[in-house]
DNA sequence: TGACGGGCTTGTCCAGGACAAGCAATGAAA
DNA sequence: TTTCATTGCTTGTCCTGGACAAGCCCGTCA
């Protein structure tokens, strides 16, 4: 708590200078900014050489914004299929060359599906905002219903959002816009149909685990499955898995479904799904979806792999044929 | 990969033995399943003898389910005031007779707020699940108008249903379900109004930083905001503060306005605050508000806090005032 | 061409130590 | 007796340096 020498008041200072210390970063703050453990940031430093971040009096990691702002685009570079010991043993001038090129837009390809010229949701995200962007979706969701609209604009617009950030020609404000601007579209879209379902309809639960952020699947998935006349409860994102089974058996629930993204480490998606399925009652079945690398070609016992927004249908159908006969 | 011997087909094994190992959790799954730090839970082992997990092949820890569910209880137990010195140093019987105390559920204080019988909504909550809630919210929006729904009816009912969970009268599903009803409610309320603003209209931008995790208040901000005829840009919960910046030049943002939940560490909450203020034009101002400790009495210069949301109509109405000369 | 195996890469875990901020309990002053 | 300051303990978080297993790369062999 020592005060540094302060400037006589009389200096001609600038203004920016004072007001602006170059803030710095604890590693706990840069791993929440960047997504970066601090076991692997402290690694990197260790074998890399880099990010080597200041230090404050007490020996503690005090990281630049500048810094951080660079390991941003490492994590970008490294989810685009980068190898760290290729990137950061670069020395900093051409490491910085190289992510510099990456944070440069390059276009994004066009990508049509059915009537939806994803392409424009992109443009109207990038150029209007949350304003252009939510006409565009409710104008689909007009013109084609509710099932095309999720189906052909909102899940392809998504990826091709994702692709964009992984690209560098979105920033993470506008996805977190994009986010919010769905959510409003489809949630209000979803309220008429919330009430008076027959009381055999087939109750699900959606959420996803712990880890697991994204939330927009999970909503896309509500929305094909209340067309199909389901009793859905959605729990959001990041229910921990003991609440999950909690939730089940509290409103005798019938599916548990699942979404997993990209994002998500393989090896946390199988451990949560297996659990899942050991702890809940076998009569409860469990759905997965997303489109996380560790559902593709899986096989476990009593988890059904639905590889589609299209495939609920038909899932639902089984289910409801299956349910048909053992029922008690 | 080696196999354990695996058991002969034939021996009379009890079903549930094969099919549930009872699974193990590494440190890691646990910090996300608990919100206790890998270090913390590593402290406390080496300082209290509690947790004890076992170990795996490699060395690593293992945690079973019925530890975490422990620890969930512990840290529950802690956020209610409880010091871990006190609790952990119990031998384990005395340590799960005062947790077992812990789960019974003390039945809830009454409260009314105007029209508004809170009590009604916790019910609503706990008896009939998310469409008797949804009910109870729709009717309450019906009868009194989004600006008195909000003030008098979702916020002090927030907060009941936090208080509900910290007694352990609510379980963490109810609690994300509460949280998807209000969502529900409240963004088609906003829908008529999110169009067909007029040009001079404050521009606010609302999230929160990293860390914090609870998005109602910020819906609940942006309703208020809305009725206000503020034109709002919502990013929703944990925008890196990197990007805050840049979606408030991007957008020509009048206003950052961010939400502080009580959980959110009081440091972490003031420095992203003061980063924030340091990194934003001061033609920006800053808004901050939510029942976050941090918040009551603090004095940053170029930020105002808003100590609950009635306040927000005179901020609004104050920055109008002091926007309209000044303006160039 | 395609499958296989050795070796390197890399994220994550471990132990044990250190420290600073915060809380509590003590003692001094009003 | 009450109030305030000081001291000492508590406790979360950070540190270093080491270890290891899963996964990827690449060369070899069929």
């Amino acid at each position: 708590m020592v005060t540094s020498p302060h400037p006589t008041s009389d200096s001609p200072v600038a203004l920016s200078e004072v007001r602006t210390p170059e803030p710095l970063l604890s590693i706990a703050a840069v791993e929440q900014e960047t997504g970066l453990g601090k076991d692997t940031l402290r690694a990197w430093e260790r074998r890399y050489g880099f990010p080597r971040p200041l230090r404050d009096a007490a020996g503690d990691r005090c990281y630049p914004r500048s810094l951080v702002d660079r390991l941003v685009l490492v994590r970008r570079a490294l989810l685009a299929g980068q190898r760290p010991g290729r990137l950061l043993a670069l020395p900093e001038p051409e490491l910085d060359a190289l992510l510099a090129q990456l944070a440069a837009p390059p276009p994004a390809p066009a990508r049509t599906r059915g009537v939806f010229e994803v392409a424009g949701g992109v443009a109207a995200l990038r150029s209007g905002g949350a304003e252009a962007l939510r006409h565009w979706l409710t104008l689909g969701l007009a013109r084609t219903g509710l099932a095309t609209f999720v189906v052909d604009g909102v899940a392809p617009l998504t990826e091709a959002v994702g692709e964009a950030w992984l690209a560098g020609s979105i920033a993470v404000y506008e996805e977190h816009l994009y986010s919010e601007a769905v959510q409003s579209v489809l949630r209000s879209a979803l309220v008429p149909f919330q009430t008076g379902l027959e009381a055999r309809a087939p109750r699900l639960l959606l959420t996803t685990v712990p880890g697991e952020a994204h939330g927009l699947g999970l909503l896309m998935a509500e929305a094909m499955l209340t067309l199909q006349a389901c009793r859905c409860l959605s729990l959001g994102t990041q229910t921990p898995l003991a609440d999950i089974v909690a939730a089940a058996a509290a409103h005798r629930i019938d599916v548990v479904a699942l979404s997993f993204s990209q994002g998500l480490p393989d090896a946390q998606s199988l451990a949560a799904l297996a659990e899942l399925r050991a702890r809940l009652p076998a009569s409860v079945t469990l759905w997965a979806g997303g489109g996380s690398p560790a559902l593709r070609g899986l096989r476990i016992a009593g988890v059904r792999v639905l590889t589609g927004l299209v495939e609920v249908g038909a899932a639902v159908t089984e289910w409801r044929k299956d349910a048909g006969e053992p029922a008690n």
